[in-house]
Order: structure tokens, then sequence, then C-alpha cells
DNA sequence: GCCTGTGAAGGATTTCACAGCC
DNA sequence: GGCTGTGAAATCCTTCACAGGC
């Protein structure tokens, strides 16, 4: 398909299509570059820059078709299809990863949740009875698993990682607080919330001087 | 102090923190621009560009002291010093970061969580008492917090985050799925899982086409 | 008149490549 | 010989600005 579109385009794709959802939800049938943009801190052109790189979407002189514009990102971003993930790591953690409603409305639905931890497998964590992290690899071979979530300890991060992607999964989102890497060729994302903050505290350093 | 150090220069400087506190622990006391890059994926060039916006760590020939530069970045990020921070919103996501051990060994305290359901002030959660949102304001005109934790639901979460920022805080961490902007001179991070997954999903569509 | 789509310009970030020092 | 620090080059990304269609 069209080669080569810049990975920080892919990533605001999504915000625009949760954009473009709201827009629909109030009933606006048509938005320009310029009103989507005001509501992301997003420039105009890059809007329309970014868009322009699937096709051309819009029509002079009005804007876009906010239904036929989310539709048309939902589907190149595979939104319209449903995901099927696994979590590895149910701790507190991994607890509140598999409970969270957040993921089955937007198509992302939890299949399987695995532990190393005798003490965890076999016991329910939403509608899922916890598995044993032995059965991974024949639980990914007999099952379609799009999206693999890492929610172990940093140690044993890099090593679910290699196993995740041994068995074939090519996406993995890692909230474990450990940089693992990945080959060639597989997507991974990293929630950090501790990065994210160690982050700021350069900034509120710089403004303020240093505090007690 | 030093200016125009680009942002994505002082994103990376807290995982550059983290590998050297791995290696400290591992009783590695010199490490290489290129041996550290090997483990975080990133070029060595990189690595000695960055560092060189805040001075001359290195030695030539042999490389950087594993102790001197991860307590020079910790000083450069703050990491030496302890955080005040408060939480927002105290649902089932609220409750898991409150009672998230990850924070307080890294130095963020959470000092006072807030939510607007009557049934819910007053509770008990970690070795917190939740506090009314109403006195959100009070309660940091009287305390000093350096960053604010937003996790309430999308549609508040605007107005949390306009409410933090009059109060005087410059540093937000946002969980709520929603963009929220603020004020220049404002420093915001966003995590959002959904947003990581439907960027991802892409990458599948293009690689394995469509799916049932 | 308004707004898209897009080459070209501009700006930011990364990488190269090497002088200089250990 | 090995490795840093850094200008210069290369690459990547954003913004400009305008021709063209509604």
């Amino acid at each position: 398909m069209t080669l080569e579109i810049p990975e920080v385009v892919i990533n605001r794709l999504p915000i625009y299509a949760r954009a473009l959802s709201a827009l629909a939800e109030e009933g606006e049938s048509v938005v320009s570059s310029q009103t989507l943009g005001e509501k992301l801190d997003v420039t105009p052109a890059q809007i329309r820059k970014d868009l322009s790189y699937f096709g051309r979407f819009g029509k002079q002189g009005r804007g876009y078709n906010v239904n036929g514009l989310l539709r048309k990102l939902r589907e190149i971003l595979g939104l319209d299809q449903q995901w099927r993930v696994c979590v590895v790591g149910v701790g507190r953690l991994g607890h509140a990863i598999v409970e969270y409603g957040g993921f089955e409305p937007q198509g992302f639905q939890i299949v399987a949740a695995f532990d190393t931890d005798p003490g965890a497998v076999g016991r329910q964590v939403g509608n899922l009875s916890i598995r044993d992290a032995r059965e991974l690899e024949s639980f990914l071979a007999e099952n379609r698993v799009d999206i693999g979530v890492v929610a172990v300890p940093a140690s044993a991060a890099q090593q679910v990682v290699d196993r995740l992607v041994a068995a074939g999964l090519r996406s993995i989102l890692n909230y474990a607080p450990m940089p693992t890497h990945v080959p060639e060729g597989v997507a991974i994302r990293h929630i950090d919330p501790v990065l994210a903050m160690q982050s700021m505290t350069f900034y509120i350093k710089q403004r303020d001087g240093v505090h007690g």
C-alpha cells in the first residue's frame, strides 16, 4: 500500500479520529482543518498535510465531511475491526488493565491473561480466568492474538517481550518501567508515568529553582 | 539557566538516568556512549549530543563515569528532590494510581486525592483520605504541590486541568482520554493506552491485510 | 470568498566525521 | 587505540503560501 508514511503522522490519526467522533456526536456534519486544529492544538496545515498522505478527503471552500472522514480514518487505522489482546502479568497493574472498561468499546477485546504466580493462576479477573504463563506459546499458536500487553516487573519485561515476538506477535504495549527493545518490524509503545513525571520536573526546576 | 534545550532531549534524559542506575547496581563504574546506546536503542552520537547541552561529562578514551553522570542527570532533572503530587479523580483508575507503589521510590509523593463523588469523599485509599474536590483550590493554596495527576472522565478533564492551572500548578499528568490543552509555560503529558493501541493497529493492518 | 491539497521553504533533530585528548 | 565533544551535513518534520476548485 502507500509507502513511508512518517510514524508521527500515524500517531496523530487516532487523535483526529477521536475529535471527529466527538463532532459527529454533537451533530456537526462538516469541519474545516482550521476548526479541527483549534480543538486539538494542531495547525491546520499539519492536519491537511497528514491527511494528504492517504488521499483527498476534503472539499475546497467547505472542509471535511465529519462522518466521511471519520469512516476513512477508522478504516485506515483498522478501528473498524475487532482486535484481540492478551495481557501478560496480572499483578495490581495487570488487574487494573484487564478490568479497565476503556478498551472493549474501542474494539480491543482482552482474550487472555497470563501470570507465572501459581497463586494467581486459575483466579478470575474480569470475565477471564488467569492462565499459566507457561501456556503462553501454545495459546498464541492456537488462538489469534493481535496485541500483547506487558504488565510484568521490569526484570521480566524483556524476556516476556522476546517470547511474544518469537510467538509471532508484532504489536506490543509495554507498561513495564523498562525500555525493552524489539526487532525491526515489530511495533512497540511504552506507557511509563514515572518517566513522564521525570521529564516534567526539569521544567519545574528551571522555573522555580530548587525546593526543599 | 541554559536556554532552548529541545524537549526531545529532556524526554530522553530520564531514560539515560534509569539505565545508569541499572549499571550502577551491576557495579559498572564506566560506560561509553556506544555501550549505553546499545542498551537503549539510541545511537551513541545522540547520547553524546544530548549530554553536550549540559556540559562535558565524559573522558576521551574511557567514556563516562557511571555514578558521576547519574548524579549529574539526577541533579539536572531534579530527581534528587522530593516532589509532591496530587491526584484528581479516584475512580478505578485513580485508585490504581494512588495505590501504585512505583512513584514513591522515585521521589514522587502523593499527598492528596480528590473526588467529586460524595460516596467516595472520606474513604481511605492507600494512606490517604479522599478529599472533596471542592477543596482543591484551598488545599493547593495552603500546601505545596508540584504535579497534578488527572484521572477523571474525559468530559471533566479540561475543566479539572483549568482549575489546576488556575491554582498555580505548572505540571500535569493527564490520564483522561482527552487531549486537554494548557497555556504556554505549563508542562503536560498524556497517558493514553487506547491511543497507543490505535496507532499500532495501522501497522498490523499494513502487514497482514484485513482480518475477519 | 472560503478552504483544500501540495510543492517549496524553513526549522528542528539526528547523524556524520573528525580534531583533540586520555 | 579508544572515545568524547562538536561543527557541518543530512534527514526528517512542520509551516508557508498559493493555485485551483467549490
